[in-house]
RNA sequence: GGGCGUGUAGCUCAGCGGGAGAGCGCCCGCUUCACACGCGGGAGGUCCCUGGUUCGAUCCCAGGCACGCCCA
């Protein structure tokens, strides 16, 4: 054993052999209540982030500690196929080759997806490995596997018939690029400089004008009307009235709306219904027209007239010249402001009504409702709970079509009389009127649709499998806050919906990872950090144990300190074993306390064990490695250690094997944080066949419970000494382990007495004038006066040591 | 605009009703036979501000200021 340790080698050779001798694996008949945890999987061609690691983290800690506490433990590993993101990178690739998805076609299309994905795809779990996850990777699962799709179609179909999916014209996020919908998670905002345009609309009886203000004058084509607030007296003449769109010349009434916001602009709203999500629900609650101006391809549509194929930008020329002419145009003022972009391309979102299949929320969500109100299942922290909960209240309807090729291609066709039918696989006719003439929806699901499953697709659903009789429901899932309304909520409501039970009880909402500067870490802007670099250099058991530390607020900042810390751990509980067993060379851990600091640190042991096995089952990581911090250095090294150091040299072969033994429970309590220089540690005891990821883990052993303040004297003893010089008097044990830990022959104390005796006069001073405040007395809890004496005898006790005498 | 959260030592953070703490950094001492990724000691703080409750407030309540994340 090398004085200095070095992870690199040690940690890849571990996590080959965990997984090769098969003991990451779970088996439906093992032994052992179960305990799974699913995770959301990871896109499949993503890549490591620091989220994904403290994700990982977090979870095989809980993993690992149930494995050796006897559980039958599932950590599942896979992928989602990511819809959108896959296909953006392979029409990126083919674009290399001069080349287009359409000049391919869908099948040669889906082809050579799939042909990327073996090359590139599926990275992400060769770096789940190398964070130490303990993943039954054997089963791997992809949500676009043969039988996952099955799930998939059986979801769909089992929707469908119950009447919850149905098809209709909604606004949606449209990407110009993709041409498709997507979802609210794969839009993202950005501040961009535009500029508000102030526009008179005269009033059609030729009674004045109202203004409004809008940053995208091409849209005013496509109005219907002008809205102000119910309760805005500047406006309330005009509801009811007509005025006159510019440009198009149309008449459109003035109606009264409490979605506009009086702040802004003039406070009037021109409401186009075809390209304004707001606009679009006032329209619906006033049954107005939706004309859209706009289309697919984001230019200018048929219905815009003389400007049809003109780019927006070239249409806001036109109606501002128009204006400009009419003297309608009031001013232009800069406005920055958010814009929707497609979170893969950055093109501009376009809001428009389109044609597209949705899944009806209301009669799903009541029964994750009522799971989460009961706490069948519970997210943690509490304050996420009451979001989730929220969250499914308000929950709108799913758009689950997608208008592209990547994904699970809708299982639905119609026949040329409108009829639609919905089958698990290729129906030979419509199920209305026979026909053969079938036309299959070119739509895709919505990645998340297919991801709503992956608790129990994964095993094996919809057979009934020994898998899921064992591993259903499920106990954990962590994940980030942003994935609670797409993805936990929605696993949820399809378990309870398919299973009649909720996938896991427990969800943990971890901390989001900030740049050291508090800033949000993203690629763009290169604030993010890579966690396989930090790996690299500071060994994955360092890395889990710096994350795990960090991980207490909702926002935290990375932290290399943290990291730091953990490789001095790892480098502590190496060293300290390399003491114990060079010394104890040949002999057998046992336990044979019979010293003091025997038995107290077997008593410290136990505290921690409980203490840790509480923090973990409270989901507070942070405390939980920072009571192991404690136990290892001030405990376990600065104290036992150096007050065995002189029998293990000694030759004392009862205190040896006690040594090894007390090793031992501390490897099994740090093994879930830092498992592979536990595992290494392990090996070298003697007569090792077995391996510590399986150990059991420490039963509650309350035999030295006694011993817990048994060094207490000798510690205070031991910090008056280094401050002051001034040695306490001693005998027996406390002298031996006094002699040993402090060695007060070779300690030079460059402190003086004087400072000391002055230190606990004021101290003393201090507690008796708290004692002298007969309110204090009176009316503070009994237990808090009564501890201040105590602490007044202690100084005074203190005080008669160094010689000060209690005269003061 | 809505939701959530944070302001404590130079830095990163814990503590959250009765003596202000840790790790790192800094200063001093230590070629101590496990470890300098070490051991021992030390300096360093109007606990964001203003009110209130209380015998007592960093901690609870109200208001304010500053900052961040998530979602529109």
């Amino acid at each position: 054993m090398k004085p200095l340790y070095n992870p690199e080698g040690v940690e890849a050779r571990w996590q080959r052999a965990w997984e090769a001798e098969g003991l990451y694996d779970a088996e439906p008949d093992a032994p052992g209540e179960p305990f799974v945890i699913a995770h959301p999987p990871p896109n499949v061609t993503g890549a490591l982030h620091l989220g994904h690691a403290l994700q990982l983290s977090l979870a095989d800690v809980l993993v690992r500690m149930r494995r050796m506490q006897g559980y039958n433990t599932l950590f599942q590993p896979g992928f989602d196929h990511a819809g959108i993101s896959t296909q953006n990178a392979v029409e990126k690739h083919l674009a290399t080759e001069g080349r287009t998805r359409q000049e391919l076609g869908r099948e040669a299309f889906e082809a050579r997806v799939w042909e990327w994905l073996r090359e590139y795809g599926g990275k992400i779990m060769h770096q789940f490995r190398r964070m130490g996850a303990s993943m039954d990777y054997r089963r791997e699962r992809f949500t676009m596997d043969d039988a996952y799709v099955r799930a998939v179609y059986r979801f769909f179909v089992h929707l469908y018939r119950k009447g919850l999916i149905y098809r209709a014209n909604r606004i949606i996020n449209w990407c110009p690029f993709h041409q498709t919908s997507l979802s609210d998670l794969e839009v993202v905002h950005e501040d961009v400089d535009d500029a508000l345009t102030y526009v008179r609309y005269p009033l059609a009886d030729g009674d004045g004008h109202v203004t409004i203000a809008t940053v995208r004058p091409a849209t005013i084509l496509g109005d219907v009307a002008v809205a102000v607030h119910p309760d805005d007296e500047r406006y309330r003449h005009l509801v009811g009235r007509e005025v006159i769109v510019p440009f198009v010349e149309r008449r459109v009434p003035v109606i009264a709306d409490e979605a506009v916001e009086r702040s802004f602009g003039t406070g009037a709203l021109k409401v186009t219904p075809g390209h304004d999500p707001v606009d679009f629900e006032i329209g619906r609650r006033h049954g107005l027209p939706e004309p859209m101006v706009i289309g697919p391809d984001g230019r200018m549509s048929e219905d815009a007239g003389e400007l049809a194929g003109l780019t927006q930008a070239e249409a806001d020329e036109r109606v501002l010249a128009w204006l400009k002419e009419r003297g309608d145009l009031e001013r232009r003022e800069s406005y920055r402001h958010a814009v929707g972009l497609c979170e893969r391309c950055k093109s501009r979102i376009e809001p428009l009504i389109s044609l597209q299949w949705w899944c009806s929320m209301r009669e799903l969500a009541g029964p994750a409702l009522e799971a989460l109100r009961e706490r069948r299942v519970r997210f943690h922290p509490e304050s996420q709970h009451r979001f989730a909960l929220e969250s499914l209240e308000s929950a709108p309807d799913w758009n689950i079509s997608r208008q592209i090729w990547w994904g699970h291609q809708l299982p639905l066709w119609e026949c040329p009389d409108g009829h639609v039918t919905v089958e698990e696989t290729e129906p030979a006719a419509c199920g209305d009127c026979g026909s053969t003439e079938l036309v299959r929806s070119e739509d895709v699901l919505d990645t998340w649709f297919s991801s709503a499953l992956w608790p129990f697709a994964t095993l094996g659903w919809p057979d009934d499998t020994p898998d899921l009789r064992t591993f259903y429901p499920g106990d954990l899932n962590t994940t980030g806050r942003e994935i609670i309304r797409l993805w936990e909520n929605r696993m949820i409501f399809s378990g309870l919906e398919l299973l009649g039970e909720v996938p896991f009880r427990d969800v943990i909402i971890h901390s989001t990872v900030l740049a050291t500067e508090g800033r949000r870490m993203s690629k763009s802007l290169g604030t993010g950090i890579d966690p396989t670099e930090i790996v690299d250099e500071y060994g994955t058991d360092a890395t889990r144990y710096g994350l795990l530390k960090i991980s207490s607020t909702q926002d935290v900042r990375f932290s290399y300190g943290a990291i730091e810390e953990g490789r001095k751990l790892a480098n502590k509980l190496w060293n300290v074993s390399r003491l114990m067993l060079s010394a104890a060379e040949g002999v057998e851990p046992a336990l044979r306390p019979r010293a003091l600091e025997e038995r107290w640190i077997l008593a410290r042991l136990e505290v921690t064990r409980a203490e840790l096995e509480e923090l973990v089952a409270g989901f507070d990581f942070a405390h939980a490695v920072d009571s192991l911090y404690h136990l290892v250095f001030d405990d376990f090294c600065d104290w036992y250690a150096e007050a065995i150091k002189p029998r293990l040299y000694d030759g004392d072969r009862e205190a040896q094997a006690t040594a090894l033994a007390a090793l031992e429970r501390l490897l099994k309590l740090l093994h879930p944080v830092m498992p592979h220089v536990t595992e290494e540690i392990w090996t070298s005891l003697p007569g090792r066949a077995s391996r510590l990821i399986v150990a059991p883990w420490p039963e509650p052993d309350l035999s030295h419970a006694e011993a817990l303040g048994a060094l207490d004297g000798v510690q205070e003893a031991a910090a008056i000494f280094r401050r002051s010089g001034v040695a306490v008097e001693l005998e027996g044990d406390e002298l031996r382990i006094f002699t040993a830990v402090v060695r007060p022959e070779r300690t030079s104390t460059n402190g003086d007495a004087a400072a000391e005796i002055e230190r606990l006069r004021r101290e003393i001073g201090r507690a008796e004038g708290m004692l002298a405040n007969e309110r204090f007395v009176e009316r503070a809890r009994p237990e808090v006066v009564e501890a201040e004496r105590g602490k007044l005898a202690r100084y005074r006790r203190e005080l008669a040591a160094l010689g000060g005498g209690d005269d003061g």
